[in-house]
DNA sequence: GAGTTTGAAACT
DNA sequence: CAGTTTCAAACTC
């Protein structure tokens, strides 16, 4: 799977689109050994697409400024001539034209109706020209367009958004193919595909959007390729409005160019290639390459900017004080292949596992400590930080502005103005601890969080995202920012910050279904069960014995099917199991009950005793003495409580005692200061110990002959300990050798 | 600390 | 849904 740019992302129309929803219907039935080794399992690759590099490049263009020369068809059924058409959105519609096709022929599936345009030399030219801006960007339908390519080239290009932004599709020539029509028979029979799913939103616009990152499938599959199969990944800024006629971007893979432009310029090439000389590049094995290269690039903060990769070495300085979010689907998953680059600036990578088929991925900086601000948040068991980048006067926009920036230079730019505020909870209430961030280092900054922490991330302006908020993974809560206006939060689970952590730069999302062919992840069994109590609760192990564990960041993928997996068996899996009974029942109840049944729910092996509360109908025990009027529970209970008192007592004593020496030090440390006192020691002495020991041996012995209990023989011995302590006290300034009597 | 017991969750 | 297996925590010695 390879990545292109953000910057060709930015270009494509706006709207995340699952691409499992696109998969053809027509896709090749089978799939060459060879090809099948390369490619993952098909549960683990909903699209999975091969494409075979052609001697000569076919080109398919979706461009938008190429005005539509012919006329539009909202066709229902292919055409002879090869002319298509898609189905539109109502918010959405493309112009699919056939113009001057010399050797290009098109298959359109009959529910499309989206302009496009089909130029010579294999090019397809994709021109949304209704875009509305008010749509529903929610809608998750959208623009689907199947052609087919004198070479059997299938393509298959849906357009989900308004962005209005056209799209430049070239591909890779197939050589003097004929440009036949085909049909959607003959599409079976040439398994070449090329499919394109773009996913925006694009209406709104917010100081986080830049950041949000959409995904793009492109893949095509030549019957005779004797090349590994190819699969792209395009993560997709989300931010469009941004857009400017500087946009450019020139990602180069070999044999290939993927063309986009925006309404405003000309087509601009951006080009898949190995030029990594420049920041604003990503390199992407070579299209012959059998494997794989997953590359996701995510967006920097200005959507036409070019430096937006986490994947390559490229300048992550326009990075700074970003949020960027992509979102994946599980069964595609896209593994950030991080590489440090001298120019990077450190970023903090946190990575969101998603539950069920959805991922995020947040990676931003954190700046400096100073942008640290802890929050507290009343009735919160969790601690947070605000993290909240540098406000400056350079600062070009506000919320909802479009910043644009065509830099190609690696300094730090400062391009937000609003507060990115991101708030991470530290630790929990009841184990509040001071914690420092660290400074920024080469490798990453690392954010210090304990266990129970939290992540919050701003969620409205992740419009795009927010659909998915169901499958955030567990732990994850949606709390709005009061005082925020529209901005909330999104409570991740912190332990994707403490993953971090332990990887400063990691790489993310590591799908070994995707990036091992070989099936690694097979070889160790994966502690992703209910018998983990961490994964069970949601979080990421963390300092525990586990062996093996993918419970972890660097599993990232493995984690998130291991989740689905769970909740396909239990959608319960992950809620407490402890919660409110029945409507009108106040008190606590097992929400599955026990099913102990040589316990007599009396012991910690019963969740429901162990929890401290009543076995409920709900409960299929045997032999249950956990109920109300049980006796034994009630001797139970009183035994713990008279534990408990005990305890307390014992811990008061203590604290009392201690109390009493500190006292007794302060006191002498005015004359000891002075140089008129003695030291303890010089009247402390051994007779004085001695004495002192006989007379709590004495209230020891007189509380053995009373019978008393032991709890009132404790109680004597240190009184006495008091007195005693008192008496020395009191003589210590007087005589040389106090005298204590019992 | 090692071995046993126990019940939840996974598995069949 | 029931029986079995696996597992980790609770418990005992």
């Amino acid at each position: 799977m390879d990545v292109v740019s953000p910057e060709l992302n930015s270009l494509l129309p706006d709207e995340i689109m699952d691409t499992e929803a696109i998969i053809m219907d027509d896709d090749p039935p089978a799939e060459s050994p060879a090809a099948s080794g390369q490619s993952q399992p098909s549960d683990d690759s909903p699209v999975p697409m091969e494409m075979d590099v052609p001697a000569v490049p076919e080109i398919v263009s979706l461009c938008s400024d190429a005005p539509p020369t012919q006329l539009t068809q909202a066709g229902t059924t292919s055409t002879p001539t090869g002319s298509t058409l898609c189905s539109t959105t109502s918010a959405t519609q493309l112009l699919l034209t056939s113009s001057t096709v010399s050797s290009s022929s098109l298959t359109l599936r009959p529910k499309l109706s989206a302009p496009f345009t089909l130029s010579a030399n294999h090019q397809i030219i994709l021109n949304k020209v209704a875009s509305s801006p008010g749509a529903d960007t929610t809608r998750s339908q959208g623009t689907t367009t199947t052609t087919t390519t004198p070479g059997g080239q299938q393509f298959m290009v849906t357009a989900i958004g308004k962005s209005g932004q056209p799209i430049v599709l070239q591909l890779p020539h197939t050589g003097s193919k004929s440009a036949s029509v085909q049909g959607l028979g003959e599409a079976k029979a040439n398994p070449q595909h090329f499919k394109v799913v773009t996913v925006s939103s694009a209406s709104q616009v917010s100081t986080l959007q830049a950041q949000q990152l959409k995904t793009v499938q492109i893949a095509k599959k030549t019957q005779v390729s004797s090349a590994g199969p190819i699969k792209f990944v395009f993560t997709k800024a989300v931010n469009n409005k941004g857009l400017t006629a500087q946009t450019s971007v020139s990602n180069v893979i070999t044999g290939r160019v993927l063309s986009t432009s925006s309404p405003v310029t000309p087509p601009r090439t951006i080009t898949l290639s190995e030029t990594l000389g420049s920041s604003s590049k990503i390199a992407i094995s070579p299209l012959k390459s059998p494997s794989k290269l997953t590359v996701v690039s995510v967006a920097s903060q200005v959507p036409n900017s070019p430096q937006k990769s986490v994947s390559l070495p490229l300048n992550m300085a326009h990075l700074g004080h970003q949020i960027l979010l992509q979102q994946s689907t599980a069964t595609s998953p896209a593994k950030v292949v991080s590489t440090h680059s001298t120019t990077m600036k450190p970023v903090q990578t946190v990575t969101v596992g998603g539950v069920g088929a959805t991922q995020f991925k947040t990676i931003f900086p954190l700046s400096t400590p100073s942008n640290v601000q802890q929050i507290q948040v009343p009735g919160s068991r969790f601690h947070y930080v605000r993290l909240v980048t540098a406000t400056t006067g350079s600062s070009t926009g506000h919320a909802g502005s479009p910043i644009t920036n065509s830099s190609m230079t690696a300094k730090p730019m400062v391009v937000n103005t609003t507060q990115v505020r991101m708030s991470v909870p530290i630790v929990p209430a009841q184990t509040m601890k001071q914690v420092v961030p660290k400074p920024l280092t080469s490798s990453g900054q690392v954010l210090t969080t304990q266990t129970q922490q939290r992540l919050i991330m701003p969620a409205t302006s992740l419009p795009q995202i927010q659909p998915n908020l169901t499958n955030l993974p567990p732990g994850t809560v949606l709390a709005p920012a009061p005082g925020s206006g529209n901005m909330g939060y999104a409570v991740l689970p912190a332990q994707y910050v403490t993953q971090l952590q332990q990887s400063a730069y990691v790489t993310l999302a590591s799908s070994s279904g995707f990036s091992t062919p070989t099936g690694i992840q097979t070889q160790a069994r994966l502690p992703l069960n209910g018998y983990c109590d961490c994964f069970a609760n949601g979080e990421f192990c963390q300092n525990c014995n586990c062996t093996n564990c993918f419970n972890n960041l660097e599993h990232e993928t493995d984690r998130a099917k291991a989740i689905k997996a769970c909740l396909d068996r239990n959608p319960e899996a992950f809620k407490p199991k402890i919660g409110k009974g029945k409507e009108g029942e106040s008190d606590r109840r097992h929400s599955k009950g026990c099913n102990c049944k040589r316990s007599g729910c009396l012991k910690n092996y019963c969740e429901c005793y162990e929890a401290k509360i009543m076995c409920s109908s709900t409960c299929k025990c045997v032999g249950c003495k956990n109920f109300e009027e049980s006796p034994e529970r009630k001797t139970l209970m009183h035994l713990a409580d008279a534990a408990e008192v005990r305890v307390q007592q014992q811990t008061a004593a203590k604290t009392k005692l201690s109390s009493q020496i500190s006292d007794l030090l302060t006191r002498t440390t005015p004359a000891i200061t002075s140089g008129g006192g003695r030291m303890p020691y010089t009247f402390v002495t051994k007779e004085v110990a001695e004495v002192t020991c006989e007379c709590l041996l004495e209230q020891a012995e007189q509380a053995e002959l009373n019978q008393q209990p032991q709890a009132t023989a404790e109680r004597m011995i240190l009184e006495e300990f008091g007195r005693c302590l008192m008496r020395i006290i009191s003589s210590a300034g007087k005589t040389d050798c106090p005298s204590i009597n019992c």
